[in-house]
DNA sequence: GATACCGGTATCCTTTGGGATAGTAATATC
DNA sequence: GATATTACTATCCCAAAGGATACCGGTATC
């Protein structure tokens, strides 16, 4: 992972429509921050509120240490997420939103939404089929 | 690509909290359906109404035709996207979505919004920085 | 006859994403 | 003294994602 937070402005694709490219280029951008399994369910699980390391792991199911820590310091470096130690014994290490992640919430919100009725959909469909 | 459209359910996780495990596993739902570099693209240029192959690939910038080819494939088991064949010389191959994937368009809306203000926020960080 | 367009395939390759497993130091608990 | 917990890191590995390039048949155009 190297420092770069954004990749390079997209290569202008002539677009008849105006709008087009606009909207395809705003997508494409925030798929390129928030790309892969882990970072929105991520996200979505530290809107409840700061987190310890286990305690995220544990709300995501089955992620590996390897991964959450890479995924973590990913948001850390888009400044999505802060993290903090505090000196008790043993060492307690927390995970939270900084102010501007909190402007995915209406993503994150229709996303879930989303993908609750989406599974309501495929188990319905495979009764009908039955 | 085999025919399996949805994961099995997640394995439930303990979770203290009881919304908590549905949200998560929302966005893991949703997530695991429109995951990938261009699916989101790829379903919000057709939001501007049915396109053919090229001019798909021409919205898009950079897709090359094997990996859209792919992805089109995909969204056609999903249940996302329709492809129709016209007989004329040359053939026509129009893609267009279905009612379903209208569904969609909240979440789309505000994930353009959200990438375009993000690129926004990048370039002004970099311009205060210099 | 050469070139271009359309809707793709085929082949090859590199990168990445992500999982499995093990291990670490420091402390607390039984 | 053995075991558990926390917050990781290290190593190894595999499959999938995605890109580069070339090519195909059919047609139309120059």
């Amino acid at each position: 992972m190297e420092a770069a937070i954004v990749k390079e402005p997209e290569t202008d694709h002539p677009c008849s429509e105006n709008a087009c490219a606009a909207g395809v280029s705003g997508i494409r951008d925030a798929v390129y921050v928030l790309n892969g399994k882990w970072k929105l369910p991520l996200i979505f699980t530290l809107t409840e509120g700061p987190k310890r390391f286990k305690d995220i792991q544990r709300s995501l199911g089955d992620i590996t240490p390897k991964i959450l820590s890479k995924e973590l310091k990913e948001l850390e470096l888009n400044e999505f997420v802060v993290r903090t130690v505090y000196s008790t014994t043993p060492v307690t290490v927390i995970y939270e939103l900084t102010p501007y992640s909190k402007s995915l919430k209406q993503v994150l919100h229709e996303l879930r939404d989303w993908g609750i009725n989406h599974r309501q959909r495929i188990v319905n469909s495979r009764k009908t089929k039955q």
